[in-house]
DNA sequence: TTTT
DNA sequence: TTTT
């Protein structure tokens, strides 16, 4: 009935930008979040990685403007998805589909000029191909997203928008 | 930095309340939300079942007044917890961390007087013991939140609050 | 920069549907937010009365399913207006817009089949005229929600979408 | 029965720091914060100025580490208050009352290092007086939280924790 | 001016 | 594995 997310945190890594066979774009990151408590003892665990989905034109914004360790606040909905890995095993997916992403730090050191760009209506294909390369470092039964050089397996059928 | 959630959904089953092995209550339940879209053709999938997790007096409080098929609102964070299966593969559990649920329907059927129970400083342990039962058919590697009638496994360091 | 508002609470009178001279439906109500906590020896405000308005097609869906006193879920960003009043000065009048309004309760006090309606991309103009009246008791100065009869005086150069 | 908003934007001012008669730190401060759409013509209005107060520890840390201009994530709920003016008219302000504030720059240029600060349990009173001075140029009217260089006239029984 |  |  209503979902609604805000999250503030840290890119793990550069954004991944692919495209569904139909051309769609779509941009997948990981927010790492810092928990608002000291987890006494042990220390180890204290902040949540959180995968981010943004679809089409902010996909490409985001692909174009997002970086490792920025600062960037997401807006969306959590998304519960599933797969069947390799040992028959049905694997569940969570990730936050975001609808709009504001760039708290630019390039600049400098942060006075923040940029913010929304999701919305745009549609904003700019063309196929991958504009993607060699980060194939994790397991594919981990992680659909993985960029294995080939438009991504996701029918038009599944998305959401 | 930030990390907020809201939801409104109805429970797919009665919650289930235990409690670690230093006695804090700990309720566990899943918020089936509605997609705002309908998937065209297929059809099949138009809900996330997204779990959620309530400490201290808000457990017991939603223990006690919620069930299944229920319209709650919860607020909260997200939090990524692993662990490893019994196929040495690391899993992931993405839940909300609730600190306030809003029963929007009671008990009777004409729900003009909906309860509203928030969390916060109630500290709220009320005695030992599970009361929960019979309900083992879940694979315990999958999901932690087994009930195999004794006390869970959690360590008090791991308390988020 | 970023901008969200979620509130539950009761219409504290039913919906008013207007129309801006260009023929976009406008609606506003008021929700009664109850307060979280007692307000010790007062006890005499409990609630917030926090000003909503819709436009478009959400605002017609609005209009005809939302009543005095209904559960209510409503998502949207704060907006800040202003105008002068007749002695010269200026008030602020502090509303949600929202984008997205669930209805908790439907009309049949048995309330298993909620609705819920969210806003986006229709424009879902139904035609001209008013089918509000005769509530015309407040200032004008004070409110320019007031209902005299006549399409109110917004410039669409003011729609927020 | 659920109040909640997230706010990202910039000070308009320095904090203003006061005291209530009973020692209660309170902090209030105004966001601006940008609409997320361009008003065609009228160019005039693109931001939302939203007044915020925060208390007692929260109260503190704000008024240590904000300044005029830093880019800010607010989160805590909508309050509608009123008094009467000297003509009699009953005046409503809107604030939000926040829980949880982060500093999304510091006050180093290079923002890596931001702060983050959250409300909760503090109660944190550090000493009397008043640390506020010299800006009464605002109309008394309009703004109740005017600084006259005395405790300002809040009963401890208004407090909201 | 206010809802249950 | 799922709610209305």
């Amino acid at each position: 009935m209503l979902n609604r997310v805000i999250l503030i945190g840290r890119l793990t890594r550069d954004p991944e930008l692919r495209y569904t066979p139909a051309g769609v774009a779509v941009t997948q990151f990981t927010l790492a979040v810092d928990r608002p408590f000291v987890s006494s003892q042990s220390k180890e665990r204290e902040a949540d990685f959180i995968p981010v989905v943004t679809w089409r034109q902010l996909a490409e914004t985001c692909a174009n403007y997002l970086r490792k360790g920025r600062l960037t606040a997401v807006e969306g909905r959590i998304q519960v998805r599933s797969y069947d890995n390799n040992e028959g095993r049905k694997v569940y997916v969570t990730e936050i589909i975001a609808d709009n992403v504001r760039f708290l730090e630019s390039s600049n050191s400098g942060n006075r000029e923040e940029g913010s760009y929304s999701g919305g209506s745009g549609n904003g294909y700019s063309g196929g191909g991958n504009s993607n390369s060699g980060r194939n470092t994790r397991d594919q039964q981990q992680d659909p997203f993985l960029d294995d050089g080939k438009p991504i397996d996701i029918s038009d059928d599944d998305l959401p928008f």
